[in-house]
DNA sequence: TATGAATGAGAGTTCATTCAT
DNA sequence: TATGAATGAACTCTCATTCAT
């Protein structure tokens, strides 16, 4: 419930108002658009109004963002799904919560930076992949334990591994195609998603 | 049958054992590895064993041998689709052909430049972009088609376009979880995503 | 014998308790340490704990910082060379005394500040230079009246200029071998340098 | 006797007609006038003829070509005094001869790298100044074979090891005032030198 | 075709200095 | 006085590309 809030207060998010916030916001935008090479501190600095030295007050160094835009967002959509699953009821509720969340993360606000997580992998040194894959896997956690009540509720059937792997690639490839200004809402499309999962 | 045959003969993909071919091949495992940005034409030249002023008599630019990796690549598995379906009689078989075909693609031989294909998108100029995605249209021509059909087969339910899009996402993504080595072979794999889509 | 003292009150040299004495000596010791140029003013504001915009209210520039090093280096060595010749009543004592008073200079609390008076000579402007040459004739003043005046009583032979010369070279060199913990005292080392210039 | 030829052949020695040699003496002699650190990379390009990123086809870093210009030089002189030492019959020819040689490395053709091994010590990082201090001991024990016999001949007197240094720093002291366009040549301040150190 | 030295634009980063607070 | 965010010029180094051999 109060997890977001925690968050932030602890400083673990950056207040999106703040001149290191602005700075991240621009640079997943950029990160996305460009790639994590093609984009250059002078484009980052552009991007917020400041000068390209600049940038080095608010962070060591140009990876040392790309690890704030993954860690930042793998916190909040972390969080955020704990929120989520602790207002549903049921196994399927659950199930659909996540569907939705993970859907809302990809395409809504923090898309761009969910994007970055999965495409600037590479550009992220070994120790520093190391810090997020620890977090990744609590998030991942909470997939397992939903998809595996679903499972024993009767929902789902098969491998809940290779189910969530299929699930990853099939949501996170959203970014590449739906279009919020087209026929169908998000909320629509996790149902779809929620077809394509629950065999009744 | 002889679409493969025809394109090599033609020469619109490279014979593997030349010096282009090998370059190639090449190319695609290091931009899958370290990313095209990260990766020097001497890391290339290197590769094949010559000096990096040498790559310029095979390929105009960098870009070039992008761009022919994800040509070829997308060439190829076309040809190799339509032959599987060729040799499949149901529409049901020919729903497995293609999970088989993509699956082998990502996960074999080919799965370096397909993954490629993927993520290094953006380093593609426009014009560029606009060439390949002629062709990939071509190639999800088949898909869509083998979907409608099993669609009106009763075999598969829901908006196919939608369910082509779930998959795109779903098998491109195993490149990053697939073992070789495990348990599971990629012929069982494609069973799981069949009956994933299946509902019956 | 006043002399010394004089200085201070007249402030061209700085009390060393004050916040401006303080950093002279931390940057005395920085710059001996890692060089002029590699010393950044984050790290002499740093060694005196304040922000590094701070120091630019007791110095209008980094070079001033140097020069202020240098300049009462030497301000301060020459005083004491006086005094100490004040008090030598033989030609002999007062050769002693000057090499006594350079190796104390040199191996002592003003060791750091005599090094970068040596090794950071280039680093200063060519006027500072200037300024900084007019004090060292001062200085070397003393040094070429007490070796004439040596000579004259036949304690010395050869050229006193060219003799003097070669004592700066040695003298100054001991701060890269002479250890205070080792069994040689400073006024040992002091008696060694002496028989080398004295031939009786 | 071929010491040196030796070198070269070996490649140890950069013949100073080609472009890396013509690229260390130009080093050498900005290294030694503005410092190391004042010295950029586009100085030393410029002072060869070529742009600055061509400097990366001869050497891997700016620190190398600080690290080529010391290791070549404490090589040349180590050489050089050893040819010296086997023409000369008697110990003090031979101490003559050390003098003579180091004074000629000073204030001759090597003299800028000399200095430059000397005043920038500090830029060079630690596991390079391991290596020239084992190029650095060769040297010194030559010396200290010399003065020891010297002593043991009843030539000199004292601690031959304060003597060397003493030496040391007196001789590589000449660089700052000595001019050859005045009226002692160098072998004359050898002979000043040598009657420093001996006592008859 | 192959070489490899050279180019030169542009990358990430540093740092003395300024200035509103 | 002190702060610390911001500046902006300058730094070392990289790299796709060219070209005389």
């Amino acid at each position: 419930m109060k997890q977001l809030a925690q968050l932030i207060e602890e400083g673990r998010i950056t207040d999106p108002q703040s001149a290191r916030g602005r700075l991240l916001a621009k640079a997943a935008h950029l990160f996305k658009e460009k790639g994590y090479e093609r984009t250059t501190v002078r484009d980052l600095a552009a991007s917020v109004g400041i000068q390209s030295g600049s940038i080095f007050h608010h962070f060591r160094s140009k990876e040392d963002i790309l690890f704030a835009v993954m860690e930042e967002t793998i916190l909040y959509i972390t969080a955020k799904m704990r929120e989520a699953l602790e207002q549903a009821p049921t196994p399927r509720d659950r199930l659909l919560a996540l569907l939705r969340c993970e859907l809302e993360s990809v395409l809504g606000g923090t898309g761009e930076a969910m994007t970055v997580l999965v495409y600037e992998w590479r550009s992220l040194s070994e120790p520093r992949q190391d810090e997020i894959l620890k977090l990744r896997d609590q998030y991942e956690g909470l997939w397992l334990d939903t998809l595996s009540e679903a499972r024993d509720a009767g929902l789902v059937k098969g491998d809940v591994a290779v189910l969530r792997r299929f699930l990853t690639g099939a949501l996170s490839w959203t970014i590449t195609w739906y279009k919020p200004e087209g026929s169908m809402t998000v909320e629509e499309l996790a149902q779809q998603a929620l077809y394509l999962v629950v065999k009744e």
